[in-house]
This record gives C-alpha cells, sequence and structure tokens, in this order.
DNA sequence: CACGATCAATTACAGGTGTAAACATAACAC
DNA sequence: GTGTTATGTTTACACCTGTAATTGATCGTG
C-alpha cells in the first residue's frame, strides 16, 4: 500500500539513521512540521499496518527500524510521477525543467559527468 | 487546489484536445480506466469547482476546455517530488535512475542532445 | 501494593478521493 | 403538451489523510 506524504516524513528519518523511538522521531520533526505526539505515534501506526516499518520492543517504549527501503520507496514515486507524466521515460522531465530554466549549473555539470561515466561502461 | 490522479486523467484528455464534452471524455477514458459516466461527470464538476477547467454551454451539454495548462501542473508535480526525494534537484534524480539501470538508450541519447543544445545559448 | 508517569493503541473527526446512484432539467419526438 | 432521452447536479459512501484526544497498559516509586 502507498505510504502518505505525512508517512514519509516520518519515513525519512528513519532512513537517516534507524533505529530510533517515536520520541526521537517526534523531536527530531515535530517543531518543523508542527506535529504533536499523538500525530507521529498514529503515523507510526499506520506505516506499522503498511509494513513499512517493524517496531522492537525496548523496554516500555519500541525502537521503529524501516522495512521499505528509500531505494524503493523513491523507485516507486519516481516511476509514478514518470508515467502519469512524462511517458514513464526521463529524458522529457529534464527537458521540462531544462525549458522553464530551473536546471542549475550545478545540475548540468553533475548530469554531464552522470553521461561521461555511462560512456565509459 | 491540487488535483487529483483520477481528475488529471481526465485533464489529460483535455490537454491533448480541446474543448470536449463529458461524452467524449467518457469514450476517451472509460475503457482503459473502467470508468462509467457519472464518474467522469463528478471528476468535472471537482475540476470545475477547483477551477481546472472551465464548460460552455452548447445546446444541451456543455464543452470543457482545460484552464490549468499542463504546463504548470507538470511544473507543480514536479516540484513537489523534487522536493521531497531529491533536495529540489534534477540531476539526482537522474543518478537515481541511472543507478537502478533505468535509462533508455533513447533517454540516454535525448539527454546528451539537450546538454550540447544548452551548451550552444 | 496503589498511584502517578510514560508509552502505545484505539478512537475520533473533518476533509479529500474514487466511484457511482439518484435526482433534476431541458430538449426532442410524437 | 407529455413522455422519453440526454445531460448535468446532488447526494452517497467507503476508504485514505492529517491531526489529534482519549483510553489502556506498564513501569518505577513510595
Amino acid at each position: 500500500m502507498a505510504i502518505s506524504e505525512a508517512e514519509a516524513v516520518v519515513m525519512n528519518v528513519l532512513w537517516r539513521e534507524a533505529p530510533h523511538t517515536a520520541e526521537e522521531i517526534l523531536a527530531e520533526v515535530g517543531p518543523a512540521q508542527g506535529w504533536q505526539e499523538g500525530t507521529v505515534k498514529s503515523l507510526l501506526n499506520r506505516l506499522l499496518r503498511k509494513k513499512a516499518v517493524r517496531a522492537e520492543r525496548d523496554g516500555r517504549r519500541y525502537l521503529y527500524t524501516p522495512l521499505l527501503t528509500r531505494q524503493q520507496y523513491v523507485s516507486q514515486e519516481s516511476k509514478g510521477l514518470l508515467d502519469r507524466l512524462f511517458g514513464g521515460r526521463v529524458a522529457p522531465l529534464v527537458a521540462h525543467f531544462s525549458e522553464q530554466r530551473k536546471l542549475s549549473k550545478k545540475d548540468i555539470a553533475e548530469l554531464r559527468k552522470l553521461l561521461k561515466e555511462l560512456d565509459d561502461e
């Protein structure tokens, strides 16, 4: 089942470092998102139900670890967008950003490097 | 207000060619999506409420025309994804696809061409 | 052992979505 | 003009989301 945007915020914390307790996650995202304890707990529960994380008891609390990998999530999401908007292909998306002048110098440099490396294989 | 995925399917028809009647839209997407008449009508109404399309009476029916442009929609959606997953930048997304071996030959060729053109400006 | 503190689990609730059924209205055919 | 047909509008309804408040379980403390 797809994980929602709010849920992804929680996953992001766990992808950076795991395991974490609910409290730690709250400390990390609560302020920025304006979330309270119950919110994070709910999101964790939904992620559990969706098998995106697993919880392991540690005394009175739980330690949460991601089951869904960031790779998997990123792939799903990107593919979804590409399929919906660009016929499933990458180049048209880059072209779109290029037309909109949204490619930074850094982007361009990195893309050049990337293509060069592809050459060498 | 954001338009949903099902709504985007309808918009896609109108972006290809407009205006269209509800019936024509149904004919185009109904079979593929397994949608019936009521579904398309509802989606059109929600799009009207969201000011994403406008309707112009034509005898007994309406002709629907997009107000939200494909450009606008694509920009919103792509930016959202990039911000959420790739720090708002294009190159990391392409890198992701490259790592996953999801760049087709055609993609690579087009990207090369694109970068070359950027050079010439 | 009873009590408060600390967590997690359950329940809540409004708003969005997917998917229509039901209802209203207007035009056309007789 | 009245009934049928073609359209659009309203209402429905279950599920997902964001965001908690409430309830329940457990642990440490006196």
